[in-house]
DNA sequence: GTTACTGTTACGTTGCGTCAGAGTAA
DNA sequence: GTTACTCTGACGCAACGTAACAGTAA
């Protein structure tokens, strides 16, 4: 019994794409049908579907058609399990990436995701409990003006993805609370030494410990986001840490409204 | 003292992007310069850079120009939030979508990660402990031809994003290790029970329990994996649960040279 | 004969990149 | 005067989408 193919739209509905998809594939040899009848007619079999979906997951991973026809035309294994380990990489990269992306947009709008607020209606102060972790802090940025600040922060942000601005404690508690002191970048972020000193980025250990988050209410402004959280320290009879650390995202105060987070850690008063 | 402007150029270094970028942005009306001088240059000023961000944060959240040019002129809190908060189940449904991609390459490619596999040295064998997890069962497989198996995992994979093909352990336990019974799909892919119905699928609750978690070798065939398995189970004198659950990619056997994952529960024989 | 398909060719779309040619700044 | 910059305009590119028109299948 002769195997029974598909036609070029019952292929593309098989694939969930349009037909031009597949004429496209077709005109740059990415992946064209087993035979052509008589009449013209491309013929597809069920066992490219397949090569489709690897197709579609190596775009989404960010290769271009051109890539992965290359890429699929290589037979040399230690070639091919090369490339696929770059493949990966750029994968975690876009992973990693979008998870900030969200972060970003979060921290610009607001928790306003129904999904993650409505179920554990977010608490406005908490106290979570942190591991040691390595980090880069950025230059002093106190002793610049706006717009030094702004260059010093893009030249930050088109290499490495500052996660958070830390702020002196001595500076909070003396109620200035725009005094932002470095940029807090992870430690992953970084090839080598050497490009940290290029930038002008120092060590740094964040301690572990307990320590006290604050979420920024709706009409609560910032200054009285850290009374709040300066509030709970006192009632807890603890200090804070040397930093607080407050979810990068802001440079201008006029900016949309977001919704800030601040942590700091709680020292116990002897 | 008169703030200095940026021109197009040096704006563009802020940014990280070339010229045309802007003179593109500046032609659709998405950011467009403070001023334009005399002489009909554009002048940026350093307050437009966090615009700029937003712009490629909204872009990179699967965006258009004009979607996010429409975001921005919004003054509506309210639709604007609702609107953020689709951007936010967009973000979150990529993410989940790339983290599925890439096991999808790691299973057809094997663990080529060096990232993973490098530092962890990969076991070939290691029991997991997992908690009870809710899945939905597509409708029997192994009574279908190639072809039908074709047609019914490509419609399950337009809809949902399955994990996994079951084997019932009775197969196994014959050597029949090609009999793929069921493909398994998360329980968070799935809106309502009317679809579910629509697609013949069946509630299944995997029990808790300790799970025996066997990879494929490089130049390991799927039959002594399973036989590998199932020596380790005697070994610890333990019974197979109901199914062996291996990682899905797959469906012809002539495929790329990809290296399984293979799991199923202990039960201890009393 | 009608309808639903197939094919090819050609042009439209998005988000820029790449010249070309002319004026401007240091 | 030279070089580095700016502008506008036009076209190029990937990865398709859309429309037009002709032939084919049921």
């Amino acid at each position: 019994m002769a195997e029974q193919f598909y036609s070029t739209g019952q292929f593309a509905k098989l694939c969930g794409v349009k037909k031009q998809t597949l004429f496209h594939y077709d005109d740059i040899g990415l992946l064209s049908p087993i035979q052509i009848a008589d009449n013209g007619y491309r013929q597809y079999s069920y066992r490219q579907y397949e090569t489709f979906l690897l197709i579609t997951c190596l775009k989404e991973a960010g290769m271009s058609l051109k890539q992965i026809k290359a890429f699929l035309a290589l037979e040399d294994d230690k070639t091919c399990s090369a490339r696929i380990a770059e493949v990966m990489r750029v994968l975690d990269g876009r992973i990693e990436h979008l998870v900030n992306v969200k972060r970003v947009l979060e921290s610009t709008f607001g928790a306003m995701d129904p999904g993650a607020s409505a179920d554990e209606g977010k608490p406005d102060l908490e106290v979570v409990s942190k591991p040691a972790e390595s980090f880069w802090l950025s230059r002093r940025l106190d002793t610049l003006d706006d717009r030094e600040l702004v260059e010093t922060i893009s030249q930050l942000i088109k290499r490495f993805e500052p996660v958070a601005v830390c702020l002196a404690s001595a500076d909070v508690q003396r109620g200035e609370v725009d005094r932002q002191r470095y940029l807090l970048i992870p430690d992953s972020k970084l090839m080598d030494a050497g490009e940290a000193a290029g930038f002008g980025l120092m060590r740094f250990e964040r301690p572990a410990g307990d320590y006290l988050v604050a979420h920024q209410q709706p009409d609560e402004d910032v200054s009285t986001l850290y009374r709040r959280i300066n509030a709970e320290l006192s009632a807890r009879s603890a200090l804070p840490g040397v930093f607080y650390y407050e979810e990068f995202f802001g440079i201008d105060a006029t900016a949309a409204p977001g919704l800030s987070t601040v942590m700091v850690q709680m020292v116990q008063k002897q």
